[in-house]
DNA sequence: TATCATACTTGGTTATTCTAAGTATGTACT
DNA sequence: AGTACATACTTAGAATAACCAAGTATGATA
């Protein structure tokens, strides 16, 4: 078992992969590689969190998915973000918001 | 099942929770209050999470517990931050923090 | 009498992250 | 030829923490 079990608090891989979405289609290694390289290696976008977090949301209808070919000619799945993962996105962006300013909030207080 | 099934992002409650004990021992019922109060009511602490989270912490010894009295008179358990969840605190904190900076780094990238 | 606030407990459900192992292909090195 | 590595995806199983719901118990208030 892992020292700190969860490296990504549970529910922002969603946000994160939305985000990146919107951006370009792009199939699922490239989403790993470009989220690490964005957030300057901080983060490690682990396959067996990624993989399913895409199916789930297609299967929400947040995002679609179309098999084609990778930048290097392999076969690889694409996802684009659809009309109801961008209003999710919006959903999610605003719970962050509002977590991170609550938490703020909390840390910055010296007591009470 | 709630509409969002996370309202707290899994492991900021220990987070806030640690927090407020470096302010003031306190019994969980007043921890819970006195967060709401500090998040503005951006957060809502259920009694349903905050008390495992106590035992789970007591168990991990990163606080310590004693029954004792209210303000009100009522019998309530009180709750101290030990040294090694000062520790875990810090611990925490920083992980908080290269998040909250990795995220910041993605959704504030428009194209890439 | 009923309701509400205080204060704690606990069982069961759920979602998501993670490790780990696997498939398959192509390139680069020795 | 053989090995290693990067690319690209899949899936099983474990772990964890947050949540809802229901309960106990007490005192104050209407």
């Amino acid at each position: 078992m892992p020292d700190f079990f969860l490296d990504l608090p549970q529910g922002t891989l969603d946000l994160l992969v939305l985000k990146a979405l919107t951006w370009a289609p792009r199939h699922g290694y490239a989403i790993a590689r470009l989220l690490e390289e964005r957030t300057g290696d901080r983060l490690r976008i682990e396959e067996g969190s990624l993989y399913p977090a895409l199916y789930r949301m297609e299967a929400k209808g947040w995002i679609e998915a179309e098999w084609g070919e990778s930048e290097l000619g392999r076969k690889a799945k694409f996802y684009s973000i659809t009309r109801e993962g961008r209003k999710q996105l919006k959903r999610q962006l605003n719970h962050w918001e509002t977590v991170q300013d609550a938490v703020g909030r909390v840390l910055r207080t010296e007591n009470a």
